[in-house]
DNA sequence: CTTTTATACATAAGAATATTATGTATATTT
DNA sequence: AAATATACATAATATTCTTATGTATAAAAG
């Protein structure tokens, strides 16, 4: 996942806001759009993705549709009201958290 | 460390940025510093602080020097020169990260 | 004047997150 | 026919941080 240390703790905010922009994905196609989105500079792994997707589905935030495209799986999630919350919540975290990166590595600006 | 998990990989960053600019500061000092810039929004624990203050000097990044002020024991930790690249270093990587991560949080903004 | 809070270091146990490696299976491209 | 792409999954390990605990001195509060 790149070769900073600083998208550790960010995978599940990306996942929640990739769905919440596109219905419906299924884990490689998450893979594929965020290559794609960011030109190869950050790649979501499997064995992080995977566990990932499993815990949100879990607490409640994705459900799960299973379809078999070419003859082979497919797992479609989809947010769900409480997932679509909890996307605005890490949305937000994210702008408080680059808000006071910014204070402490600039302290010299004032940050609005 | 704040109720984000986004700080997670952050710690070097922010303790790298702030002996950069006070030429030395000793480990609680840099709890007080963060606490008062960021207006309690983020604490950084002892637990968390001086493992990592040590990881940095044995990589050579910083190097020690122990005073006694009012009977009590400070560690003062200055960068080193590698010190200094290094945290060069580790503010692209940020502005990477944040740039990479508003490309995929708002697509449709071209971000430059 | 005694207890609490602040200063100043440190480490160990455990949780959380991700990497790397491995496995299965089908479809497509070389 | 072999390699790559698609599509899922998990286990072992690494990394980073939290929480808890420990030592010790100084200052503030009751």
């Amino acid at each position: 996942m790149a070769n900073s240390k600083l998208y550790k703790g960010s995978l599940v905010t990306i996942i929640l806001k990739l769905l919440n922009e596109s219905d419906k994905m299924y884990g490689y196609e998450i893979t594929q759009k965020v290559k794609a989105l960011t030109k190869g500079e950050l790649k979501i792994t499997e064995g992080a993705l995977y566990p990932a997707l499993h815990k949100l589905e879990a607490e409640g935030l994705l459900e799960v549709e299973v379809k078999k495209v070419d003859n082979r799986l497919r797992k479609y999630y989809k947010l769900t009201e409480k997932g679509n919350k909890e996307t605005v919540s890490k949305l937000q975290e994210l702008q408080e958290y680059i808000k006071t990166m910014q204070v402490l590595v600039n302290p010299k600006l004032i940050v609005e």
